[in-house]
DNA sequence: CTATTAAATCGAAATCATTTCTATTTAGAA
DNA sequence: TTCTAAATAGAAATGATTTCGATTTAATAG
């Protein structure tokens, strides 16, 4: 992954704002996964210079879209995002307790697109539930 | 998969309503996936007697919740639910403008979760485009 | 450096799918 | 038939997310 974000904006054809500098800053020292309004207040936090609300959800969706963060499927059906170094396809596996996420390699994504009749545009794949660490603490 | 849904909703210990009934049926003979405000049209159509809305939710996600229907993950993150015969484990693949949906068997899930460290409550596995008779018109 | 402009941001307000609430009804058991 | 927990109805609330219009700004060219 390219850690130069003023050069990956550019590459996006996104203009380098600092609201999207910090935003991805945020992201990139996260060890879990954010909601958009978490987003907001570490970055207010950190760069001590307040960003609206609608601009965390737009940019968070851009980057998604472009395959920048990934966001994550939660039961509560509220939009988090998470930002993950590993540049190769996976997957993930989200714990609900303590909000971290582990990279899942070894997916059977291609056989099952190859079942598919049609041309497929997205492919979801993810697994939730609790992590070992927070298994063993509440046991 | 029982068809009785009377004797479906019993082993599940769920009343046997007439609310519940309807909603099952509707579900049943759909051909496509449905929004819980299809569902309520479509109930009041065929059973000419009026269901509210809290009522088609509840019960949707409730016999989502039993594994009778399953939701649809949809972009436009709102709620879709389908009903499916095949009690086997697999996954679906969902067209996007038809809203028709595939059965697909030969996923990785097992050996996915198997490099899982942790206790796995759910597994999103979901594929969407456009199915190939879509393809077809529409090229 | 300055001018230009499309893109981005801002804050306030709107949206609307979904959920909550409470009174009423009803299925199922005794 | 009586009883009761479960289910339903309709109205109202909810709140995460999106939209809007005004303003600012990054990037480009001269
Ligand atoms: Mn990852
Ligand atoms: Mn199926
Ligand atoms: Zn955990
Ligand atoms: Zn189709």
């Amino acid at each position: 992954m390219n850690f130069d974000f003023p050069q990956l904006l550019k590459s996006l054809q996104l203009k380098v704002t600092p609201q999207r500098l910090a935003i991805l800053e945020i992201m990139r020292i996260a060890d879990t996964y954010l909601s958009p309004e978490e987003v907001q207040e570490q970055v207010q936090q950190r760069a001590n210079g307040k960003v609206g609300l609608p601009t965390i959800y737009r940019n968070l969706e851009e980057l998604s879209a472009q395959g920048v963060i990934s966001k994550i499927l939660h039961p509560n059906r509220q939009l988090y995002y998470y930002f993950c170094a590993n540049r190769d396809h996976h997957h993930h596996f989200v714990c609900l307790a303590c909000r971290t996420v582990q990279d899942l390699h070894d997916c059977g994504c291609a056989e099952m697109a190859s079942q598919i009749d049609g041309q497929v545009e997205f492919q979801i794949m993810q697994a939730l539930g609790t992590c070992r660490r927070c298994c063993t603490q509440n046991a």
